[in-house]
DNA sequence: TGTACATCAGTGAACGCGCGTTCACTGATGTAC
DNA sequence: TGTACATCAGTGAACGCGCGTTCACTGATGTAC
């Protein structure tokens, strides 16, 4: 070898978590590669060296995202299954703290829009991430009340989850946004266990958000 | 007055409506403001006698939205309420025509991450669009099964619904994109109304799309 | 009625700037012998 | 062990381009008298 081991992979990983936290915090369109950069602490013309484009660092960023979105948000829930699971999972999902740590929170309420409207490589980067997720819970058979499959069940329950999220980050008033995430899991704990207490306790528990 | 009635409300209007169109097409960031007046059929310079500037285009693109967006998405539901009114509106919203028709479709699935990440304007039009929108549906009691308010309920069913329709937009596989839509419409009918048959027919009804 | 003038929506060229990408170069490292 | 050479991750200036915004101007319209 003529550069220290690892070396270029360590770098790699510099500029994938760089930009894996600027797309998601101010969004794909508006984060610059100079940016990217900069941030893992290189400059610009390095960066061609490990990506082909733009574009494909999205798609990398969100390939990367998909193991380490999985041991933070499953982490602990090795036993969890059924009704407890979905509710564990919708309230670190919801939680403030998610809402507030986009940067190292899940890509699809902060990339998804992006990536849909870009090419090939991110969307089915998407979608792979998508669907390791509702797979992980619906492997675990959540029970619904109105006969739907476990997978339908995950995929309605992350929908509600990702556009909760979103909302709550819109919106301008932190009340409201409030609103929403205890909305949201409200209605996922319903659907899978009508008979168990569906409201959270007053204080919201400052759990780390899933990365 | 020195120029035809209404002509310079009329440029206004089809600023408007092409920027309406483009932002939600291909988002904000990627839509310049030569873009929107050539599709307005007129020249940039022109554009800053209508608005400040590009940002304040975007809140008024979004207040803008609000009144059509009311009429076409509970039009000939004037007597509808409960659990037929989230089953109808639930069935339009997430329908294949929405999906696919993003320019006339409702701004929060296409502009919410956007409009988040700007000034107080547009989240401020973005606030005001999702109070309007679940204050109409919380008005008519959708009936909970899990003790949720009226207003929880709405802002829960919203919440799925722009989380469904923006996964379903975003995923590069057209069958997992039906089967997203059609698992959000099941839990959104199942929660107001366990008893009710909540499975669609096979064949997709193809409404027009809420504008 | 006719003519000089005022108004102002819209034009189009120009402004400074930041973008994604390229490329000749640097310099630390390891190899050959 | 020592020296000449090859490798290649990273540098930084430059490329052509499109952006949001500005501004002197145009020309159709209506007003004054």
């Amino acid at each position: 070898m003529r550069w220290k081991d690892g070396q270029k992979d360590a770098t790699r990983q510099q500029i994938l978590s760089a930009a894996g936290a600027l797309f998601r915090e101010r969004g794909y369109a508006n984060t610059s590669v100079a940016d990217v950069m900069t941030r893992a602490d290189r400059t610009v013309g390095g960066f061609y060296a490990h990506f082909d484009s733009k574009e494909q660092l999205l798609a990398e960023v969100l390939k990367s995202a998909r193991p380490s979105e999985e041991a933070s948000l499953f982490a602990g829930l090795a036993h969890a299954s059924g009704a407890e699971l979905v509710r564990e999972l919708t309230r670190r999902y919801l939680s403030t703290a998610h809402r507030d740590g986009v940067a190292d929170g899940c890509p699809l309420p902060s990339l998804s829009v992006e990536a849909g409207r870009l090419g090939d490589g991110p969307r089915e980067e998407l979608t792979g991430y998508l669907r390791t997720m509702t797979g992980m819970l619906a492997e675990r058979g959540a029970p619904s009340r109105a006969g739907m499959s476990p997978e339908q069940v995950a995929l309605a329950v992350t929908s509600l989850s990702v556009g909760g999220l979103l909302l709550a980050r819109a919106v301008a008033d932190p009340q409201l946004s409030n609103e929403i995430l205890r909305a949201c899991k409200r209605l996922a704990a319903a659907e899978v266990d009508v008979d168990a207490p569906v409201e959270q306790p007053a204080r919201e528990r400052s759990e780390r958000a899933p990365s």
